[in-house]
DNA sequence: ATTTATGCAAATAGTTTGCACACGT
DNA sequence: ACGTGTGCAAACTATTTGCATAAAT
């Protein structure tokens, strides 16, 4: 059990929360989307435990969390996925929400090339493109 | 006057804040950075008045807004910066908190691609690159 | 004089915490 | 039985808003 493995007890709301987030398919998201879903299918489980879960979890490694917004300041919240141990960056789309991972090698080169540059090693980064559909 | 020409009347408050991103070192402020600087030399202004003023320049491009944060879910703050009108990233350090600003071409090519390859274009990106300095 | 801006205090949104009770081992 | 985990409500932080007053044109 991934649980156990980390170090947490196998407690209901830990489980249901692991395979809400395991069994998604929208892969990012929300406290408050956790939460509602758990509710909704009869699990009463607290949000405030909600948060608390998750953030063991993601000391444990099992979830990242991200904070999208697009620096215009729009309402902004924290949303989680299962960490797969892969890093990747995200893009977002404003109109749809949908959220599509990637990697691309020589963005992530090009980074370590210019904190080098300035005398800096990378701790993490983030790269967010916010898009919208093309038209056709 | 840079106030009247993006309809914005020339009150104190605006004018102090203008200046005081115009003339500080660190270019990078978070709302109560501006409020408690301004108060310190004597300027009596309130924190909510910072924040419109803020979000008025934002509006009017005399000022970008930031949302740093490197999804390790530490306190997050807003900072704004006057806005030059060319786009950059940032690198922060998260041991001294010194900010970076860069742009490398090759980057903001192959994100360009990523998003067409998927069917979007871009609106708007945010890349943050933490940091700490090098041990030589 | 009229419109717009300000300061204050109260509201909000997302998240965190204190505490008494309940659960996993 | 013991130590953790949980739910609830209250606390917190950054930011926004309502309203009566004050300032800009």
């Amino acid at each position: 059990m991934e649980l156990r493995k980390v170090g947490l007890k196998v407690t209901h709301p830990r489980l249901q929360i692991l395979r809400l987030l395991e069994s998604t398919e929208r892969k990012h998201l929300t406290a408050d989307e956790i939460y509602r879903q758990l509710n909704e299918q009869g699990d009463e489980i607290g949000l405030a435990t909600v948060y608390r879960v998750l953030s063991q979890f993601e000391q444990a490694c099992l979830v990242r969390k991200h904070m999208f917004d697009d620096g215009s300041g729009r309402p902004l919240q924290a949303c989680y996925e299962l960490h797969d141990g892969e890093h990747h960056d995200h893009m977002v789309c404003i109109e749809t929400g949908d959220v599509v991972e990637f990697v691309d090698p020589e963005i992530e080169k090009r980074q370590k090339e210019i904190a080098h540059k300035h005398g800096y090693e990378i701790v993490e980064h983030s790269l967010v493109i916010y898009v919208k559909p093309l038209k056709k």
